[in-house]
This record gives structure tokens, C-alpha cells and sequence, in this order.
DNA sequence: CTAGGATCCTGTCAGC
DNA sequence: TGCTGACAGGATCCTA
């Protein structure tokens, strides 16, 4: 689900918690979770000598609780740094390697801190796909991969359906990464401003502007539900064709997806305290900005009319009939 | 170039 | 309650 809003929440929640600490190991539950780009701990399981640190154990199989063989990686890294590009989180280390991740659509990261001297419940942090892995007992069936530090704190990679990964790149190649070489401006960038967003837009005339504004080369980070919201914002229908589009519709546009991402940046994201809240109910972040977005009968906000969803570019689109007329 | 569908996976929900 | 099909917030690949 994580789109940009999901992946910023993390990024300043895990910052403080991360940077510093030590990394005792690197779990993988699944292989398919987790894509080695340098050949240190997966790939290749050739007794080729490989590049790296002789001090990393490589392609190690340890014990889980469970009995199942996960495949683990030694290290002595540490985090230095925690950045964004669209909706991939990048954790930079320390010994010159950088972790790439992609939560896709069921993607969530859980840090686990080491239990205090008296036993007390630590408290965690958690964003993402909102599910009960935020609260249970980790590692469980939805693991994929854990981040094991030497402090006894743990930071777990869940994704129910598969589709994210971490990726284990040098940090000098994540630019070349095959996946954030390809991502166009981030939302915010000067380059959108003054018509900057419609000629990158007018490239793709007959493409309808919903399908258009997903397309990560043209912007990136806008999923779903920041798509929805931002078209709704700017009164244009979702098949409108890009090349029917003023500039001021652009404009309006870009102000938009800007102004809902900024506001569930504001509220969290998708995180913890979304999901759980203080009286212990599970709540629906989305309700706290979401104008349209899943929002199928209900009165538009501007004019009462019921919010109306359709499929457009495959992917399912709520907007409202009499606000946006194509 | 574009649309549209299938695909990777698993879980949930509506309807019967 | 059980079964079935549709659908899910991402991205890519293929075909037409």
C-alpha cells in the first residue's frame, strides 16, 4: 500500500532509532524477499571467492525457534543514514553497502526494541500495511526479513503477498538501481513548479491523467490513493487525456497530490499509532484526510453528490461525478 | 506510443 | 459454516 506519505512516516520514525546501531545480522526468511545486488550473503551459492570483508560470514545457515532454515548475513555495519526516493526507503551503512526497500502493496517495517532491565513491553514503531504484525509476536508467518542489532533490538520486514523486497546494493550503484534510476522528480521538486509538471506530463498526451501521474518516471511516489485524492482536489476527471489538460489544471493538480501528501505525512501515514489507538480500537488512517479515496456513496465533501468508483488503468478510482465531469 | 490484461502472492470480504 | 470469486494501496511484462 505504501505510497510516498507511508515511506516518509517510516523514514523520520526509524531515523533516530536506527542510526548508530549495530548490526549483529541480517535474517532471511524469504528468498525471494531478498535481492543480494553485491553477492555477499545470497545469489550465487558458488564457493567462488567473492569480494567483501573477510570478516563477513557469507551464505550461512542458522536455527530458527521454529526449526526452519533461514538464511543469515554477519555483519558489523551500522545504519548512517536514512533516505527516500519515491517509494523505495534506502538505509545506508556504514562498510559501503545500502539497503533498498520496496514495500509494494502489503509491505511493513516493525522495530522491536530490546526489553528493558524490567521486563516492560517495549515500545515499538511501526509503519506500512497496517496489520496485526504491528502488535504480535515477531518474527511470525509474514516475516521476511529481520534486521538483528546488537543492542537486542530488532527491526522485521513483513510483506503478506511477497510483491516488496529489500535489496542489498553498493551505495554508490542505488542511483543506477534499475528501479530509482527510472523514478522521475519527487512531488516537491522546484523542477514541477511554473509548468514544469505539464510539459513532463505532455509527453504522454493520450494517456488519461490518472494512469499518467502513477507512472513513476513521470513523478515519483503518487500511488492510489494520492492519485484519487490530488484529481479530486483539482476538479479533473480521471480520464480526462493529458493532452486535454490546461496549465492551471496542472497546477491545480500538482497543488493537490502535494497538499494530501503533505497532510498524511502530518497524521503518520499508516503507522502504529493509526493502527492502534490510545483506547486500544483499530483505526482507519485514511479517514483523517481522505476526501474520496474509499470513500464509494459517500456525499462528496464539496457537493453532496455520492462518490462514485470505477476501474480506470486497472486500478479502482473514486471520484465524484458532479466535481469532476470528463 | 497507448490500453488492457496477466502476473507475482496471500488475505479478506461479499454473496450464495 | 463453507465455498467461490472479486478485489486489494505496486510495478512490470506481454500482446494487440
Amino acid at each position: 500500500m505504501p505510497e510516498l506519505p507511508e515511506v516518509e512516516t517510516i523514514r523520520r520514525g526509524l531515523v533516530d532509532l536506527l542510526i548508530g546501531k549495530k548490526i549483529n545480522e541480517i535474517k532471511i526468511f524469504e528468498t525471494k524477499s531478498f535481492i543480494d545486488e553485491v553477492g555477499f550473503c545470497l545469489g550465487v551459492q558458488s564457493d567462488a571467492s567473492e569480494g567483501g570483508s573477510p570478516r563477513e560470514k557469507r551464505d550461512r545457515s542458522v536455527a530458527t525457534g521454529a526449526g526452519d532454515a533461514v538464511r543469515g548475513w554477519t555483519t558489523r555495519q551500522k545504519p548512517i543514514s536514512l533516505r527516500r526516493r519515491g517509494k523505495a526507503l534506502i538505509i545506508d551503512l556504514s562498510g559501503g553497502l545500502s539497503l533498498l526497500i520496496h514495500l509494494r502493496m502489503t509491505g511493513q517495517l516493525v522495530f522491536v526494541p530490546a526489553p528493558d532491565a524490567k521486563g516492560t513491553p517495549a515500545e515499538r514503531f511501526a509503519g506500512g500495511h497496517p496489520t496485526e504484525s504491528m502488535v504480535g509476536r515477531l518474527p511470525d508467518q509474514h516475516t521476511r526479513v529481520a534486521i538483528d542489532f546488537s543492542d537486542g533490538s530488532h527491526l522485521y520486514f513483513n510483506d503478506q503477498r511477497k510483491f516488496g523486497f529489500v535489496k542489498l546494493v553498493q551505495t554508490e550503484q542505488v542511483e543506477q538501481d534499475d528501479f530509482v534510476a527510472k523514478l522521475g522528480p519527487e512531488p516537491w521538486d522546484k523542477s514541477l513548479d511554473r509548468g514544469g509538471l505539464y510539459v513532463r506530463l505532455q509527453k504522454h498526451p493520450k494517456m488519461m491523467v490518472k494512469a499518467a501521474i502513477l507512472d513513476q518516471t513521470v513523478l515519483a511516489g503518487v500511488g492510489n490513493i494520492y492519485a484519487d485524492e490530488g484529481l479530486f482536489y483539482a476538479f479533473i476527471h480521471p480520464e480526462r487525456r493529458v493532452g486535454s489538460l490546461s496549465q492551471r489544471e496542472v497546477a491545480e493538480l500538482l497543488k493537490g497530490l502535494r497538499e494530501s501528501m503533505e497532510k498524511s505525512i502530518a497524521v503518520g501515514g499508516s503507522s502504529l499509532r493509526n493502527y492502534v489507538k490510545a483506547d486500544g480500537s483499530r483505526g482507519d488512517y485514511l479517514d483523517q484526510f481522505a476526501q474520496v479515496y474509499n470513500k464509494t456513496g459517500a456525499p462528496c465533501p464539496r457537493c453532496g453528490t455520492p462518490i462514485q468508483k470505477i476501474r480506470v488503468a486497472g486500478r479502482g478510482t473514486h471520484f465524484c461525478p458532479t466535481c469532476q465531469q470528463i
